[in-house]
DNA sequence: CGAAAATTTGACATGACTCAACTGGAGTGG
DNA sequence: CCACTCCAGTTGAGTCATGTCAAATTTTCG
């Protein structure tokens, strides 16, 4: 069933036997999200740590300017939230909203404490899981400092794929720092040039 | 002696008996390196995550054209290394040379997974530790993104003091992402305007 | 002291932003 | 089926933040 795509996805990073499966879906919640909904809003505490079923979310917060930046889009076998709040129990930086309609499968803090006790495993995958998103988050400073803007693009658009024809071009902007004015000319140049 | 820091260290975040921590002595190795002293160089594998006992270090990377770019600082209490070499086996991205005589406590990879094996609380520790370091980078996306240059030079200043007395204003410079002549004005009209 | 490294300063160039106007669908309702 | 609106995307003129290059100055350290 929907946990199908979680428990694959585990897999691929731990051994699990059927036993260690059925203690885990104790823990694992369901939830469908409308297009626009909001999984964490910014300034509230962040409850769940969300596995995407099926959907698209994005990721953003607005600055004290109230200028809007999109930090991180997600989609299917990716997982969403707002990390930091979530582990510090403190009020959310990010908004995380769904971009089409998202299924997801959550883990309460509280449920998630149990699930590390019980299924010390989990420690692992949870290490291993987040040690590629930080390398991750660190390799993307690192190309925003070292890449202009068109690079940024092009890099986007061969990584992400798919991603690229899910949003709408304005978050694309945002996410690569620059204006949706100038990810357009951006575009026009690319298409003139070949 | 000089494993201390490090014990004190991990004793923040999980607790260890007087055995766990005789265990955890048999695999990390103490280490000096003279300044100027590379503990990584891009290209080559990252054999060691280095815990920092003294000492100061910068990550960095030259990119296709050459021109060097500052990942991040580490001083006491700090962890160093390319992250993304030594879970991968696969060539480091960076550099991480010592700006200071440093000496480190080193974790090899081999020597890393027996100790997962056998004291499974540091898998947790290593979860907490990463997780923080991760929370931190998307933060500084997120910085990158919503401050001019100016406040990104402040931020740093605020929050960092230490290592801004201890590294060279070019550095600085390119760790924030800007050019060191820039980083020069900069502080010319912070001491102007006051 | 002298040489090399780090920092500052100035003139000019450019990548990216702002603002404002315009284009072109995708509904929506009369 | 047309008129209207709304939203995403495009385009252009002017501006600003930051970069480049080159030279002068200060600091560091053998």
């Amino acid at each position: 069933m929907e946990l199908q795509s979680l428990i694959n996805y585990i897999r691929r990073h731990v051994d699990l036997s059927s036993q260690e499966i059925s203690t885990l879906q104790e823990y694992v919640n369901i939830r469908t999200y409308k297009k626009g909904q909001y999984i964490v809003q910014q300034g509230d505490i962040c409850h769940y740590e969300s596995f995407i079923i099926s959907g698209c979310t994005n990721t953003y917060f607005i600055d004290p300017e109230g200028n809007e930046h999109v930090v991180m889009f997600a989609i299917e076998d990716w997982w969403t939230g707002d990390l930091g709040s979530f582990i510090s129990r403190q009020p959310a930086d990010f908004n995380v909203q769904c971009l089409e309609k998202t299924t997801v499968a959550q883990f309460s803090y509280q449920n998630l404490q149990i699930v590390y006790k019980e299924l010390p495993k989990l420690e692992r995958f949870f290490r291993l899981i987040i040690q590629n998103a930080f390398v991750a988050s660190q390799k993307r400073v690192v190309r925003n400092f070292s890449l202009q803007a068109k690079e940024r693009y092009l890099f986007f658009r061969k990584q992400y794929p798919e991603i690229e024809q899910r949003v709408p071009q304005y978050l694309v902007a945002s996410y690569l720092g620059i204006t949706k004015q100038f990810l357009s000319k951006i575009r026009a140049e690319l298409i003139l040039g070949g």
